[in-house]
DNA sequence: GTAATTTGACCCGG
DNA sequence: CCGGGTCAAATTAC
C-alpha cells in the first residue's frame, strides 16, 4: 500500500492546519480591546472552528479510511441497507439482534458541545459529517427531546456512525453529541484518500459536496451564525462497558495487520492533540454538580481528546476522571493511543466480536 | 420526484 | 415493566 505517501500528504496537511489554528489563536489573544468587532472575533472562531473539525476529520479518516469496512464479518452491514421490514416478515427474529449487538459493541463518545448566544444555531453540532435523523424520543428527566442521527450514507456504504443529539437541561446552550460508530463511509476518508495532487480547493469541495451540511434542528432554524464563535466542546471517549468480548476499536480497527501504519497514525494523533492544546490548557472546568446536566464552562475551540482503553467508563465517572487530571491530560491522551495501538496487535487476533 | 424529517410503534436490555 | 434506541410509513422540504 502506498501509505506512506498519504501519511505524508496527512502530516503535511496536519501540519499546515495545526500551524493555521495556533497562528488563528495568537491572533485572537491580540485582539484589540478597543476595536471589538465583533465580525472580527466572529471570523477568528470560525477559522478555528474549521480548524478543527478538519483536524478532526482528517484524524477520524485516518483510522477509518485506512480500514477498509470494518465490519467484515458474515452478516456485513448489507442489511442495513436492506429495507427489511421487519413487520412484513412473520419472522419474529427479526434481524435485530444483530443490530444491537453490533449497537453494543460500536466505539461510544460524547462531545459536549456549548453554544453561547442562544439563537438556536448548533454549529458544533454539525460536525462535518452528513447525518439523517432517524429519531427522536422524549427521556425521562430531561427537558429536552433526543435526537438520533445516523450516517446519511448508512444504506449506501453501510456507514454505522450515529449520534444522539440532546440539549442540556439546566442550559439549552449545551448540547450533548453522543456519537456511537466511526464513519466507513467514504467521506469520512476523503482526505485520507487525497492523493497528492489534492489541495485545500479540492478539499474544501468535498467538504461543501459531501459533509458540511447545515444541520436543520428540532428547533429554531437558525438566522445567525454568530453564536458559533462561541461554542466549546468537550469530547471525550468512552468505551461501552467492555464484557469480555468486546475489545475497544476506538477507532475501528480492521482485523488486517498494520503494524506501521499504525504507529504513523499514532503521530497523528500527537499531532492532532498538541495542536488542540496548545494554549488551550486551562482546567476551567466547573465540577458537574449532578450526573446529570454538566456543564464544562471552557474557553472557545477548547477540545480534549480522551482516548480510550483504561481511561473509559461510563459517563458519570468519565468526568470526575478528566477534571481530576487536568495537568498531566496533555500527554495522557497521548499515552493512550500508544497503548490502545499496542492493543490493537492483540485485537486483531482476538476480536471475537465479529465472528460471533 | 427525491431526499430528509416526523412520529408512533416496536424491540431489547436492565 | 419501563425506558431508551431503532424502524418505517407518512409527511414535509427541496
Amino acid at each position: 500500500m502506498e501509505k506512506t505517501v498519504l501519511d505524508c500528504e496527512q502530516k503535511t496537511l496536519i501540519g499546515e492546519l495545526s500551524q493555521g489554528m495556533e497562528l488563528a489563536k495568537q491572533l485572537m489573544n491580540h485582539l484589540d480591546p478597543s476595536a471589538s468587532h465583533e465580525t472580527r472575533e466572529l471570523l477568528l472562531g470560525k477559522i478555528l472552528s474549521s480548524f478543527e473539525k478538519s483536524l478532526s476529520a482528517l484524524n477520524w479518516g485516518a483510522f477509518v479510511g485506512q480500514t477498509k469496512p470494518i465490519i467484515s464479518k458474515p452478516e456485513s452491514p448489507s442489511h442495513f441497507g436492506n429495507s427489511s421490514p421487519r413487520s412484513e416478515g412473520s419472522d419474529p427474529e427479526y434481524k435485530h439482534r444483530d443490530v444491537y449487538k453490533k449497537r453494543k459493541t460500536l466505539p461510544k463518545w460524547t462531545e459536549q458541545v456549548k453554544v453561547v448566544s442562544g439563537t438556536g444555531l448548533e454549529g458544533p453540532v454539525d460536525d462535518g459529517y452528513s447525518w439523517r435523523k432517524y429519531g427522536q424520543k422524549e427521556i425521562l428527566g430531561a427537558s429536552f427531546p433526543r435526537g438520533y442521527y445516523r450516517c446519511t450514507h448508512r444504506n449506501a456504504q453501510g456507514c454505522l456512525a450515529t449520534k444522539q443529539v440532546q440539549r442540556s437541561d439546566g442550559d439549552p446552550n449545551i448540547f450533548e453529541v453522543n456519537y456511537r460508530g466511526r464513519h466507513t463511509c467514504s467521506q469520512s476518508s476523503r482526505f485520507n484518500m487525497a492523493p497528492s495532487s489534492r489541495t485545500s480547493e479540492s478539499l474544501k469541495e468535498n467538504r461543501n459536496s459531501c459533509h458540511l451540511k447545515q444541520q436543520p434542528q428540532e428547533e429554531k432554524p437558525p438566522q445567525e451564525i454568530v453564536s458559533e464563535f462561541g461554542e466549546g466542546h468537550l469530547v471525550k471517549a468512552e468505551e461501552l462497558e467492555n464484557g469480555e468480548d468486546d475489545k475497544f476499536p476506538f477507532f475501528s480497527f480492521p482485523s488486517t495487520p498494520i503494524e506501521s501504519e499504525n504507529a504513523d497514525d499514532n503521530i497523528f494523533e500527537s499531532l492532532m492533540l498538541n495542536s488542540h492544546f496548545i494554549g488551550s490548557l486551562s482546567p476551567t472546568f466547573i465540577s458537574p454538580a449532578t450526573s446529570e446536566s454538566n456543564l464544562f464552562s471552557m474557553s472557545p475551540c477548547h477540545i480534549n481528546c480522551y482516548g480510550l482503553g483504561h481511561n473509559v467508563q461510563t459517563s458519570e465517572s468519565d468526568h470526575t476522571d478528566i477534571i481530576s487530571a487536568p495537568t498531566s491530560v496533555t500527554n495522557s491522551p497521548i499515552g493512550d493511543f500508544d497503548f490502545s495501538l499496542d492493543l490493537d496487535q492483540n485485537f486483531q487476533f482476538d476480536n471475537p466480536e465479529f465472528f460471533s
